[in-house]
DNA sequence: CGGCATCTTGAGTTGGGTCAATGGTCGTGG
DNA sequence: CCACGACCATTGACCCAACTCAAGATGCCG
């Protein structure tokens, strides 16, 4: 998950951004086929992205919350391969690529700041990865929660005290498994005593245990 | 997986690129935790990345032939978090990525071409993301195939002959599944007339078939 | 208060993992 | 040139984690 000095980013981000937008609960802010016009930053809310696949499958492939950048995968072919929703009322900073792309003038520590983002964006794409292909379900929703914690932690919210955003089927999708599984390991977690799970907030009883959770397993 | 107009690119590298650097089959380039010091792309030969968990589970994160560019994962924390292992003896170009950056007096085609090569790597990731996410395994092998297929079109090559530079294990590791299942569907495939397959060489019978092969699958 | 979406739980099934044995292939050294 | 050993790939038999299908429960919004 993209993460980091979202403060002192979004300072920056003021040189380059002219244009916000609000984005309504459940809408669409570009999809698969959109031209590329833009990268764009969370302000405020929360924002899902989606690959279609032909068939009708859809596979979530990030959450982005404030402080997060996101539309990177539009750069490749000029044309948006994900599909972005809100989650929640979101508010979004338009960062035209081309602008990033000339403001090197004198500095050039905006264009390495862009660089870091793509490869922070790559590096939690392999993490995604590694857990959809080597671990068993309950691994993945412990990684999941113990990432998002990390990134509440991060924007200085409490990391014991999450709202998810998403309801439990996109769970499912961004980590590779269905509704039902997500719904018994949430159950599971609360026998446990690890979490106490009310709706979407979810209060982390035991982060330590949690963190066991991963790499127990014997496969691979 | 990473690819396009390679012998473009090659060229245009040249006014980039001081070292060159020979990898013995076997041998590590960088692994997790070397600290960054460039981009890498194949001139000839074949890399695999892979990530380590902490537990001693690996996973294959990217293939790389002529023409790819690799090591984006090191821009993020300055480390790498990938392992790059010639799979074969490779020849590679350095990129540093700082001249990268500073190479635009003038012309930012350059610069707008790494752009574009990271994205694309984050559109490939998803797309495995999305493989490993919501198809079963024959979906998954037919997609990995079709894919290596289309690199080697790309790359002037016959699509219908591909020899495979990594092993089972490995096509198992990056398509999250075991060597047993890789190696029964292959035979399943070679069953239905679709391929014929000789140890590492795979001839393309039934392309059109093999396509069809893809979003068969009643799930998700 | 009713209707709809989301979430949870149960029961039964199955795709792919596990374990174990065999078969090929390649490289090395006698 | 052949034989040996190491590694890799294949195949079979069995099993279990997660999926499917189905029914309720819960919460939310008009």
């Amino acid at each position: 998950m993209p993460i980091g000095d979202a403060p002192d980013f979004l300072r920056k981000l003021d040189e380059l951004v002219y244009v916000r937008k609000r984005v309504k609960s459940g809408a669409t802010l570009y999809h698969t086929g959109s031209k590329f016009h833009a990268l764009y930053a969370v302000k405020s809310g929360f924002i899902k992205t989606e690959n279609l696949h032909d068939d009708g499958r859809v596979q979530v492939t990030g959450f982005y919350m404030p402080g997060d950048v996101f539309g990177f995968d539009g750069i490749a072919t000029d044309e948006h391969i994900c599909t972005s929703i809100a989650l929640e009322d979101t508010e979004i900073c338009v960062i035209p690529l081309d602008k990033v792309e000339r403001f090197n003038h004198g500095i050039d520590e905006i264009q390495h700041h862009f660089y870091k983002l793509m490869s922070r964006e790559i590096v939690r794409d392999h993490t995604v990865m590694m857990l959809i292909g080597s671990m068993n379900s309950e691994e993945r929703l412990a990684a999941f929660i113990l990432a998002l914690s990390q990134r509440f932690l991060l924007r200085g919210y409490s990391p014991y005290y999450l709202t998810l955003r998403m309801k439990r089927e996109e769970i499912g999708s961004y980590l590779g498994m269905k509704v039902e599984t997500v719904s018994r390991i949430f159950t599971k977690f609360q026998d446990l005593a690890l979490l106490e799970v009310q709706q979407k907030n979810i209060h982390i009883l035991d982060m330590h245990g949690l963190k066991k959770m991963l790499g127990q397993h014997p496969s691979n």
